[in-house]
DNA sequence: GCTTGTATGTGCGGTTCCGCACTTATTCAA
DNA sequence: TTGAATAAGTGCGGAACCGCACATACAAGC
């Protein structure tokens, strides 16, 4: 039982770069959980109680305006972590967390992981160089919505979540990556017929599939890049990036 | 001279907070420096060597794409710093720092501050704390980039200049503004127009005077109460947060 | 098959903002 | 006082998106 916990958590890439000793440490605190689509991990305000480290479920940071108006300001998969602001020194972030692709995650409760980061070994080093990718990919996303394109942002988008798959198929209405991108879902209608077009991407009623990773590529902005390469930059000695997963198109 | 770093060196807030014993090991290494308007403290992708905890000085952390277009991603004033990333285990970031506000500001290391960052004291937990909050400021700076207009925006950036200043003056053409909304001049001037209509603001060549606090606040979206609140969330307990400071309209 | 619910497509007027060209106002220094 | 530099104002065509209304397509159950 515990050894399906330790399998599954091996699969998120910050658990699987600790070493031996630290990750024995955690192990008996850490816990398996199910995460379907649309499951809220915490609302704005909230006061949490866990990190969760997904190991196949993509989960998004969404912000909820007063009007209701949503856009998403970050996105984590098995390449990272939700609940930051827990060894941040925070309980709550004004952001909601929500399940964007069905999948599990390992979650440990915020004493032994503060317990944990407090040794100050390469724990706290791990998870605080995570949270710098993350405010670059924050970052890049204030950027984008200012200065890029919703046909941009939305192969930006795509790369992202596909980074996260290990399908080229990805489940999703236009209506839930409006809601993302905080744009219209006739905004995104019109933009992945583009790209449809263009033979990049080919979706039917709720399932978009990746055909051209590259041309994708070609057809985001920068901003994809960027995040990939501080990501890259300051992880990649910890973590196996493998740039190359999804050269080749094709359908799985 | 040791005397005077100190006294600037309290004008920080964060600095200002820590107990007397970790202030009197990290004073040795302060230096006090001066920051004229426009000093890059440091580019995109540079080496950074020290971490800036601004007195006077506003700082502004600024992205620039490829084609040159730039925006404003967060901003650091005496209730904040600059350099998070080296205490966050990088050496650079993808944006540059620069000075928006002339001013000065007290400046540490890379090695003692490390140092002094790892004995895991209240120097460590404020610097995680103001970290979370710069990511808010920055999160919250997406979704205003994406969900508002550039007249709300433009309140917004005046409220969060106008509490590090001391004064109801802001130095800075349109200009400049622009780049950091990353919207055009053009832009700037009108939406400043109607602000000026409003009897909000007064502007001339290059200085812009606050005539109504409390109006730009109505005018501003919900984005500056939001990054504001969860500032004095985090750190109101250690640092004394006065909201009035500018109740009252007029000219200084 | 038929119905119902959900997902997607399309058209249209309106707003915001851009890019560009040009004018006007202010400041400073010769 | 005159000229040059800088800052700000204006006008206009166009692009990107929005909000809304409605049409179509697909999926699943009866």
């Amino acid at each position: 039982m515990s050894d399906t916990v330790k399998n599954n958590a091996l699969k998120n890439h910050l658990l699987a770069a600790l070493p031996k000793e630290e990750f024995a440490r955690l192990e008996p605190d850490l816990e398996s959980v199910d995460l379907p689509l649309g499951t809220v991990i915490y609302e704005s305000g909230d006061r949490m109680t866990h990190v969760y480290f997904p190991t196949t479920a993509i989960i998004s940071l969404l912000y909820i305006m007063e009007n209701g108006g949503t856009a998403e300001i970050g996105i984590a998969g098995n390449n990272g972590l939700i609940g930051s602001a827990l060894f941040m020194g925070s309980k709550s972030t004004t952001s909601r967390a929500v399940v964007q692709s069905t999948g599990d995650a390992v979650r440990i409760k915020a004493k032994p992981l503060q317990t944990e980061f407090d040794r100050g070994g390469q724990f706290q080093k791990l998870l605080l160089r995570y949270t710098q990718t993350l405010m670059t990919q924050i970052s890049q996303t204030a950027v984008c919505n200012r200065l890029h394109t919703v046909d941009q942002h939305l192969c930006r988008w795509l790369l992202i979540n596909h980074d996260q798959l290990d399908t080229n198929k990805l489940v999703m209405t236009q209506e839930l990556i409006a809601n993302m991108l905080g744009v219209r879902r006739e905004g995104v209608t019109v933009a992945a017929q583009k790209l449809q077009e263009k033979g990049l991407i080919k979706y039917v009623r709720g399932t978009i599939t990746m055909l051209d990773r590259k041309g994708l590529e070609a057809a985001a902005c920068e901003c994809y890049q960027i995040v990939m390469d501080e990501y890259e930059r300051l992880l990649g000695k910890y973590i196996p990036i493998n740039r190359n997963k999804y050269e080749t198109a094709g359908n799985k």
